[in-house]
DNA sequence: TTGTACGCGTTATCAT
DNA sequence: ATGATAACGCGTACAA
């Protein structure tokens, strides 16, 4: 509990028997200053254990490189085992940690914790924000925008105003292939499971399992999930009261298609001789889910980077397309 | 991306007709000020929408009203379905929210990480580091706490130098009143999986089932595993393989303990008939296993707000304890 | 009760 | 190549 006193510049420039500015040259790394005093500083830097006061630093410099990781759900949520975002999270982290910025993750299922974000932000405590997923016509990410505070979404936001910039991934084009490749192969009474149709993935999934289905004519039927294993039991369950016949499901999310096999597997029913099940994530263990599968993919890691990416050009003043949206990927195994 | 000018205390200041000094005891919440100017000030807050600047205020007060908690582990390991660091950082984000502190999440799996951390929090982005757990020797507290930074560890830190105060639990005693139970209800062939040994709760945990079985002069048989499920069912099928009479086990962990009841049932043996399971942590999950799982109650959510709480004492100046051990309990259901 | 003035530790601009 | 010196935005003695 030493509270010791902190070595400042002023310290290491009088132990070094130079001055504070080139003590700050030698330490951001500067050229032009001679390599005995250089080495003299790093000397005296050692020596004192010297680092750097964040706070003075970024008061001149205007930057803490520090990004903010905002997760809108409770610590319950976030870890669940929806493994959706510690891929995300691993994502951010690895190419935020390559520029060597520093990651500050933040859950803020509360109201209370919605405004902490924002005075967090603004009160310049990070350099950016990345909002890990959007529930409904959340107003901070536009809010934050519009005090000049570099802001990237994953998932397009549901409100416009003003626009800000996503990752996202083609969910309409992944569930048409899914529900193409149903119909494909004979199935006729095709249900889904949808996601919470207060989030944009939630929603789009949905419009691509019905947009498909009227295309080809074929009857919908439809039974809303919240993306948790037990919303898709709970789902597989109403959807076989509501239609014993159905031949095939697609389901929104892999978890809610854990779900539905082990409901299915209750019902009596075979997969996919009686009924074939699609998800939608390609977590690793729908690898060993019996049976194994079938499943959109969709690069949850790579959106992670992505975004981290593209937040640097942010900071960095750059320009950047104001969405970004990475390719989805059929991959069939044994369920479809 | 209106890189909009942020108003500083002078832009308010001038706005109310009032010098910068009142404006910062309006915002700041000192009594001493006339209600009229009060509010005038206010106003001009509110319509310039100011928010004080972090920076320039950590820099004259040298707090920054954030902590940090540090996860020494990969994502994949604090999103896995171990519902350990879930509810440390519940309480100790509850706990921190209501003084006021944010809360910075930082995980540090790898050796970078680890460096990472330490210049941060001598940078003084944070008024002080909570360590969620700690594995080995990790000379990061006793580092930090040299430098005069705030530090609390959950578990007790294995290195001495300086010491650092941590909160823990009552390993020992919680394991001997399950052991104790095993062998009252006359199970005489008691097996232990045990957790990873550079983990104090690991080692504890071992020398309550070493100690107590000692002193009862009945023999040991250890196997180690790392809190996982999978590594539960690798550990039980080792020790069905070296001992297969054995009447109980004691598992380090709740996780561990259903990998081990899976192990048990595919090897044919009933619980508790033919092998009882005491497990460790009572997670909501093992009310629910099958059967109902025994085992001792850590409270992983007092612990992390005794954390916090401990935390908010030391950047308060104020004395602490070296350690607060809160108390186990053995919680009886089915599987002993 | 309010205002003046100084200092917090850096970086950056300008001389030298 | 190096050294004064002026910001950066705020809190707070101290003075009024």
């Amino acid at each position: 509990m030493t509270t010791r006193e902190r070595p400042t510049l002023e310290a290491v420039a009088r132990r070094a028997g130079v001055s504070r500015a080139t003590v700050s040259r030698v330490v951001n790394g500067s050229t032009t200053v001679a390599a005995t005093i250089r080495e003299a500083v790093n000397r005296a830097v050692d020596e004192l254990g010297y680092v750097p006061n964040q706070a003075a630093r970024s008061l001149v410099t205007q930057r803490t490189d520090s990004v903010a990781l905002i997760l809108p759900e409770t610590a319950n949520r976030v870890f669940s085992d929806d493994l959706f975002f510690p891929a995300i999270i691993r994502g951010v982290g690895m190419e935020l940690e390559a520029a060597d910025k520093q990651l500050v993750l933040m859950m803020t299922g509360s109201e209370a914790g919605h405004h902490r974000v924002e005075r967090y932000a603004v009160a310049g405590h990070v350099d950016g924000v990345v909002f890990a997923s959007i529930h409904g016509a959340d107003p901070l990410p536009g809010a934050l925008a519009r005090r000049g505070i570099p802001v990237i979404c994953s998932g397009r936001p549901m409100t416009a105003e003003p626009p800000v910039p996503y990752v996202d991934v083609d969910h309409a084009g992944g569930v048409a292939a899914a529900v193409r490749h149903l119909i494909t192969t004979g199935r006729r009474r095709i249900a889904t499971i949808a996601g919470p149709q207060d989030m944009v993935a939630g929603i789009e999934r949905l419009a691509g399992y019905t947009g498909t289905l009227r295309a080809a004519g074929l009857p919908e039927l439809v039974v809303t999930g919240d993306f948790t294993r037990e919303s898709g039991i709970a789902a597989m369950r109403a959807l076989l009261d509501r239609d014993p016949d159905l031949d095939a499901v697609f389901v929104a999310s892999d978890l809610m298609a854990h779900g539905a096999l082990m409901a299915l597997r209750e019902a009596g029913r075979q997969v996919p001789a009686d009924v074939a099940v699609i998800g939608f994530d390609d977590f690793e263990i729908s690898r060993y889910s019996d049976p194994p599968l079938t499943t959109v993919r969709q690069p949850i890691g790579e959106m992670g980077r992505t975004l981290a990416r593209q937040m640097l050009l942010l900071i960095n003043g750059d320009e950047i397309p104001e969405s970004v949206v990475l390719p989805t990927e059929l991959i069939v195994r044994d369920s479809a």
